[in-house]
DNA sequence: AAAACAACCGTGTGCGCACACAGTTTTGGT
DNA sequence: ACCAAAACTGTGTGCGCACACGGTTGTTTT
C-alpha cells in the first residue's frame, strides 16, 4: 500500500459522494441500504482506515478528562501518579485533550464526595481516579456507568462494577513477591513480620490481599518453618508513639528476622529502629519515594517493590485516550510489573520517570 | 488559555499575513527584519505552539525509517526488539511514518555490510540499528553523521561517534546486579562463575563490561571471599560439545555455587547440567525468552535480568519520531531499567509486552 | 392532481497549516 | 530618470475529514 486510502477513493469506487461515505462511516443521517452495502464493501476491500489526523483537525473538539486523586501533600507517594498523568496529558494535548484535576484528602471521605459532586455536576468525557474509599467509589462508578462516562482506575481495583479499566498492581502477588524477597534473608525457624502502617479506612482490600499473598508464599514455597507475625499501627505520623510500638513489637517477637512493610512507609519503620536491630532484620518495602531511596542506598532496606505509580497515571490517561479517540478495545485489567528494586538497579527506574515526556 | 493560538492570530496581532508568519516559523523565503521581529515577539507573547495535527495533514509527507536488526531466526532474542519496533511504528503510522526493515546474520559481517550499502544507496530519514559489529557499525555511524541522517542504536552502545541516541541496558551495571543476585545464594569461600555462551565476534565490549561489573560487585560489596571463575564457549549450538565443556568446567571448579550467564542462553547451560548439580548451583541469566522462562518456572533459574528488548525497539523508534516530527531534544544515552525477574513477577513483564499496542 | 413530508444525496465550507505563485515594493546599475 | 533584479508580501489552494444545508426523488396525505 503506497498511498493512504481516503474517503474520496472509497466514494469513487462505490459510485457515491464523499458525504455518503462519511455518513456510512459515522452512522449518521440517512443512507440507503444499497449505498451502505457498497460503501462498506469497498472500505473492506481497500482496508480503509480513517485518517485520525484529518479527523481531529476537522472536528476541532476539546475533550475533557477529569482526574480525582489523593492530595499529594498528605502522602508524597501520590505525586507520582500525578506526574505520570501530566506527562500523558502533555503527550496527547495536540488532540484537544484537556484535564481538570481534583484532589481529595486520603483520610476523609467528605472531600472525596465533594469532588465527586462537582465532577458529576459538570460531567467530563472521562474520568481517571484512585478508588481509595470503596463504598463511595462504587457509587461513582455506578453513576458513571449509568451516564456512560468512561472511568479508568488506578492503584486499587474495584470489580463487579463496570469501568473502562484498572491500571495498577496485583496486590495479592505483590504479597507473594514480598514473601519471596524476605525469604532470601531468613533461616530455619525464624519469623517474618507483615507490617501495615496505614489507616483502617484506606485500602482494606489491598491489605488483605497482600497479607494473603505473603502467607501463601511461605505456606507453598518455603521449607524453613517461618512464623508469620501480623502487625499494624495507625498513628504512624506520631513519631514517639510509632517508635514505642515498633520497639515493643520487636521485643515481643524476637525471632523476627524480616519485615515486609505493605505501604510505602518503610522509612518510618527504619526511623524507629536501632542500628543493631537493623543489622539483623531484612526489610522489604514499597515505592521509590525519597526517604525510602535513602535507606535503600544505605542497605537498610533490602528490596523495594515498585508499584509503578508514574506509569499508572500515564497509562490510565492513555487508555482513556485510546478509547475516546482511537476507538480501541481496552483491556479491563492491566497489572503493571512488580519491579524488584535494589540499590544496583534503582537508578534506571528513577531515570525512566524523568524520561517519560519523550513518548508521544 | 481557552482557545488554541493559530498562525492567523499571530498574523493579526503582528499586522502581517499568515504567509509571513509561516515564513518566519519555518525560516523560509524572505522576511524583513522588522516583520520577523514582530512575529517572533507575538509568538512568544502568546506562547504559540504549532498544531502538529494540522502541520502533518498539510505536509502530507511520508517519512521512512530503515531498521537494521539481527535476523531473529538465528537467535530468538531478536524477535523482541522487532516486536517493540513494530508496535511503535503502528502507533505513529498516522503521522506518515513508514519502515523498511533489513536483517543481518548475527555472526556474519558480510550480511551487515550488504544491508548497510542498500540503506545508504537509498537513504531514509532515519535509521534504527543494533551495532553488533563494532567496526562496521562505526563506519555506518560516521557516514550517517556526515549525511545528517539521525541514527538510534539499541542493545549495544557505541560512544565517540555522533548518533541520535542509544536505548538499551547499561552492561557494566547489569554485571554488578548479576553479582548481587548471585550473592544471595553464596556462602563464605564458595566460587561464582561468569559464563559467556557467545561468539568472539559479537559484543566484546558488552562482555567485558558485564564481567567487570560482576567482579567489582564482589570486590566492593561482598565480604564472603568469593572466587570468580571466568568461562566461555563459542560452539554453544553443538549440544554434545557444550555438555562436555560444562561438565568439565564444573569438575574443575568444584566450589562454584553460582553461575552468571551473560547472554540470553542460560537455558543451554541448564540443558547440560544434571539435577544434582542444579540443586547446588544458583543460576542468574538474561532475557525472558521461552526456554529461559520454562526453567525459571521450574526454579532452575533463580533470576533473569530483563534487558527490556521490546522497549528498546519501541523507544528507539519513538525517539526518532520525537526528533523528526516534534523537534524534541533527545537524551543521547537512555538506559532501560534492569528488571529483576523471578517466577513470582515474570507474568507482568510478559503481559506488558502484549499490551504495548495500547499506547498511542 | 397537488401539496406536504421524509428519505436520500451531493456540494460547499471550514478545521490549521504548508507552500506555490503572482503582485508590489525596494534596491542597484546604467 | 529608467529599467531590471531582488526582496518582500498577500492570496489562494490543498491536505483528509466532519458535517451543515439545500436540492431531488419518492411516498403519503388531502
Amino acid at each position: 500500500m503506497n498511498k493512504r486510502i481516503r474517503i474520496k477513493d472509497i466514494a469513487e469506487r462505490a459510485g457515491v459522494s464523499t458525504g455518503t461515505v462519511d455518513r456510512v462511516l459515522h452512522k449518521r443521517g440517512n443512507v440507503s441500504q444499497k449505498a451502505k452495502e457498497k460503501v462498506l464493501a469497498v472500505m473492506k476491500d481497500l482496508d480503509y482506515e480513517p485518517n485520525i489526523i484529518a479527523s481531529t483537525l476537522a472536528l476541532n473538539r476539546t475533550l475533557r478528562i477529569d482526574s480525582l486523586l489523593p492530595d499529594f501533600t498528605t502522602d508524597v507517594y501520590w505525586q507520582q501518579p500525578k506526574l505520570g498523568m501530566e506527562k500523558a496529558l502533555q503527550a496527547v494535548q495536540h488532540y484537544g485533550i484537556i484535564n481538570r484535576p481534583y484532589y481529595f484528602d486520603l483520610f476523609d471521605t467528605i472531600s472525596f464526595k465533594k469532588a465527586v459532586k462537582k465532577i458529576l455536576d459538570d460531567p467530563p468525557e472521562a474520568i481517571l481516579f484512585a478508588p481509595i474509599f470503596l463504598e463511595e467509589s462504587m457509587k461513582l462508578l455506578e453513576e458513571c456507568a449509568r451516564r456512560k462516562i468512561p472511568v479508568a482506575m488506578i492503584n486499587t481495583d474495584i470489580r463487579n462494577v463496570k469501568s473502562l479499566c484498572y491500571v495498577g498492581q496485583d496486590s495479592y502477588h505483590s504479597g507473594v513477591l514480598g514473601g519471596k524477597l524476605l525469604d532470601f534473608g531468613l533461616n530455619e525457624g525464624e519469623a517474618a513480620m507483615i507490617l501495615n502502617l496505614g489507616k483502617e479506612t484506606s485500602n482494606a482490600k489491598h491489605v488483605i490481599n497482600k497479607e494473603q499473598g505473603f502467607r501463601d508464599y511461605f505456606t507453598q514455597n518455603s521449607s524453613k518453618n517461618i512464623e508469620i507475625v501480623k502487625s499494624a499501627f495507625e498513628d504512624f505520623d506520631q513519631q514517639e508513639e510509632l517508635k514505642n510500638y515498633i520497639m515493643e513489637q520487636l521485643r515481643t517477637h524476637q525471632h523476627v528476622r524480616g519485615i515486609f512493610v505493605i505501604n510505602s512507609r518503610a522509612y518510618k519503620l527504619i526511623n524507629c529502629m536501632e542500628s543493631a536491630a537493623l543489622k539483623n532484620i531484612k526489610i522489604v518495602g514499597f515505592d521509590l519515594i525519597q526517604p525510602n531511596l535513602e535507606y535503600l542506598q544505605q542497605n537498610k532496606i533490602s528490596f523495594l517493590i515498585n508499584q509503578n505509580p508514574v506509569q499508572q497515571g500515564y497509562l490510565g490517561i492513555m487508555n482513556i485516550v485510546g478509547h475516546l479517540l482511537f476507538k480501541k478495545e481496552v483491556e479491563p485489567i492491566q497489572y503493571l510489573p512488580l519491579d524488584i528494586i535494589v540499590n544496583e538497579n534503582v537508578e534506571y527506574y528513577l531515570q525512566r520517570e524523568l524520561q517519560f515526556d519523550l513518548v508521544i
